[in-house]
DNA sequence: CTTTTTTTGTACCATATGGTATAAATATCT
DNA sequence: AGATATTTATACCATATGGTACAAAAAAAG
């Protein structure tokens, strides 16, 4: 039932790479199959997506994958809180305080347009508000999940914007929270709009037009 | 096969109310039925609604429902096409010019939210982004009514904006297209934060702030 | 009243779906 | 080599799903 503790073979220390343990080796990479996976509820959601099609997509047969991962739900949640801890870590990366405001939200949208258009069978958005969008009405998991991957993301935005106002980049009769959030909110359209089949080229001018009106508010105090 | 046409009786014109065909009559009323699966649908999206539940949703039985609508894609594309179509008159009442400009705004975003936060089981956002995004990867029909969706809001906004300029509550300078995505961006956001559970008061402070922001770029001219 | 037409309601069907039992395969440990 | 442990691979199962056949029901037409 629950996942022994594996012994630390290597007494070296540092050396902790493969375990070894006894019986037949893994024939797949997990954190390869749970990529793979996680594409093919991209494409066609939580629903959408079989069993069939999730063994398609890893290459996995289904008892590697009920073990490796457990049932459907459980496989579809890490995917999701994988790609939510992966997006937070871009986004603070892109929103780091060295770069001025308007270049840290440009760089922002860019990464973000970037994953949104890519895919193979089309643009397919952002995972988060592609899929658990749907589920989040009736599943309270899923829902958690995806509301903290948008908490999270106004949150980052806040405190740079904060930041930006420390910095005199910005003027301080603004509600950070709430401007942190359109342009949070800006952003989560764009990921709609790609899965609505629009061109790179909107989505660029729309997140121009959103850094414009950020910065646009910048304090003239200078 | 095809529906046949139905002779109109009543010579006195006007009363073109009941045809009364021959057979036995419908147990359902059609536009309630339609309104009853777009609701079932609303909630667990295209693939996650079984005929089963449009059956207890509807009240009608499947040869009924069958007969009706088509299979389940067809109706379920009925239903999305309503409420665009929907969505669209009332857009375009609530932004109309007899209103200033935040006004109009104001009502806008006060009525998608009412939207927004409705339904029995939970606030559920709009029925596109919703439902229809899940399935716009694979599926270039519902791909086309969830774009024409965004786009028609997108013109609407967009020539409201016009108009604001036109009557000087805008200044010229601004890219009109890229704003009102912008602002439909935001409104879009408030679906998906509505479905992530977010509170009433936090989708309007974040409506608050993109309506400032719209309208703090008014003309200083006047 | 009988015929005709249309809808309803029950039962049904072929397939898809999520999940699992079981045995072969492949590694380590003694 | 033999025992032990773990994964793979095939086949399978109970149920859910989308869709339909068919007869009873309920209206108008003759």
């Amino acid at each position: 039932m629950v996942q022994k503790k594996r012994a630390v073979r290597s007494p070296h220390g540092a050396q902790r790479q493969a375990p070894r343990l006894r019986g037949r080796p893994r024939a797949y990479d997990a954190d390869q199959a749970l990529a793979e996976a996680r594409d093919a509820f991209w494409d066609t959601g939580y629903t959408g997506t079989s069993l069939d099609d999730l063994v398609d997509a890893t290459g996995m047969n289904r008892p590697s994958l009920y073990g490796a991962f457990g049932d459907k739900h459980r496989l579809y949640l890490s995917t999701l809180d994988r790609y939510r801890e992966f997006g937070r870590a871009a986004m603070k990366e892109e929103l780091r305080p060295e770069r001025s405001l308007q270049e840290a939200l440009r760089g922002l949208f860019a990464h973000a347009i970037a994953i949104y258009m890519a895919g193979s069978h089309g643009a397919r958005g952002c995972y988060l508000i592609g899929t658990a969008a749907t589920e989040a009405v009736h599943d309270s998991r899923v829902r958690a999940i995806f509301a903290a991957g948008l908490h999270e993301l106004d949150e980052l935005m806040e405190t740079r914007l904060r930041e930006a106002v420390q910095q005199g980049e910005l003027s301080t009769d603004i509600d950070l929270a709430a401007l942190a959030r359109v342009l949070c909110g800006v952003m989560n359209s764009l990921a709609l709009r790609a899965r609505a089949g629009d061109s790179r080229e909107v989505l660029e001018a729309t997140a121009d037009a959103a850094v414009h009106l950020a910065v646009a508010r910048r304090t003239h105090r200078r």
